[in-house]
Order: C-alpha cells, then structure tokens, then sequence
DNA sequence: GCCAACGTTGGC
DNA sequence: GCCAACGTTGGC
C-alpha cells in the first residue's frame, strides 16, 4: 500500500523550485543523519510513496509543495566524504550506516505554513506539530496527504 | 540570538 | 545500563 511522508528541507539549500528545476525534476534527499528518520527511508519508502515538501529554518516555515519518492534507498556517499559536511568518520563503504533515496517534485504551491497546520483541527494528531518533533522526516496518513493536497493547497492559491 | 526539546556520547 | 554533558534542530 502507497504511504505518505513529511520531508523537510532548508530552502536554502534545496526548496521545491530548485528540485522541480533539477534534472527529471529529481533530486537526491542525502544528509540524513538521524537514525529514525533513516530507517524509514530504508525500511519503508517505496517507490511512489506520496512526499509532503516541507520548507524549515526560514522566513515562513511549512509545506511548499508534492513530490513522489523515486527510487529504491542506497548509501549516501557523501557518508565517506572527508570534505562533506555529513562526514562519518565511524562509517565505510563496506558497512553504510547512512541512506539516501531519490524524490521527485511534482508540484508546488504558496506555502501553506506552520500556523495554517496548527490551526486545522483535521490535522491535530499530524506527526510532526507533535510537541517536540524535531523528525526531519515523518510518516503521514492517507487522510491527512489528501486533506492537505487537495483542500489546503487549493486554498493557498 | 534564544532556548526548549530531544538525540548522542562517554565515563563510571 | 545510568545519566550528565554536550550537540543539534528549528520555531520564534
């Protein structure tokens, strides 16, 4: 059965235009380092599974727009980059610890922000306006991907 | 820049 | 295995 993500990213790094401006309009989510987030990307995504673009650490925080996960998960290299920020000194080649997975931007919208979340009572028991959530990545329902997509994009336009 | 919340590390 | 210290996240 498809399942539904939240993935944040730091526009400034990578924002929704940027990856709908990539090659294939796909890009590679590598930098994950936290084990709970990489262990849905390599236990559970698949490919197809339906992507929330959340935009964090800036101006208006909150979802920027749709994308799809594109490949299966693989090693992510920069893991064995001395130069990378996302260096590990404790990982090899032999044994990845980190993972990466290809996604792909379908759509983006006017952000619906984090205050906009908070404020649908629809969306109260969302994974990631739980109190304390720091997941860079989190699992979302069925109901909450399509409220979202359908109701809340279209009103933000 | 502040700081709450949470994850990781490492001494014991 | 405990837990204090430290580091990171991310909204504000």
């Amino acid at each position: 059965m498809r399942q539904y993500w939240l993935m944040k990213s730091e526009p400034d790094e990578v924002s929704i235009d940027d990856a709908l401006a990539a090659p294939k309009r796909t890009i590679s989510w590598f930098g994950v380092r936290n084990y709970q987030a990489r262990n849905f990307m390599r236990d559970l995504m698949k490919v197809d599974d339906g992507v929330l673009f959340y935009h964090s650490s800036c101006a208006v925080p909150g979802i920027a727009g749709v994308a799809r996960i594109a490949s299966a998960p693989y090693p992510d290299t920069t893991q064995f980059d001395k130069k990378s920020p996302y260096f590990d000194p404790k990982a090899a080649p032999s044994e990845p610890r980190w993972t990466a997975i290809d996604v792909e931007a379908l759509e983006s919208f006017p952000v619906i922000t984090l205050s906009d979340l908070k404020a649908e009572p629809t969306l109260e028991k969302m994974r990631v306006l739980a109190r304390g959530n720091r997941l860079s990545i989190t699992p979302v329902t069925s109901d909450e991907f399509r409220f979202i997509t359908t109701r809340l994009s279209k009103r933000a336009r």
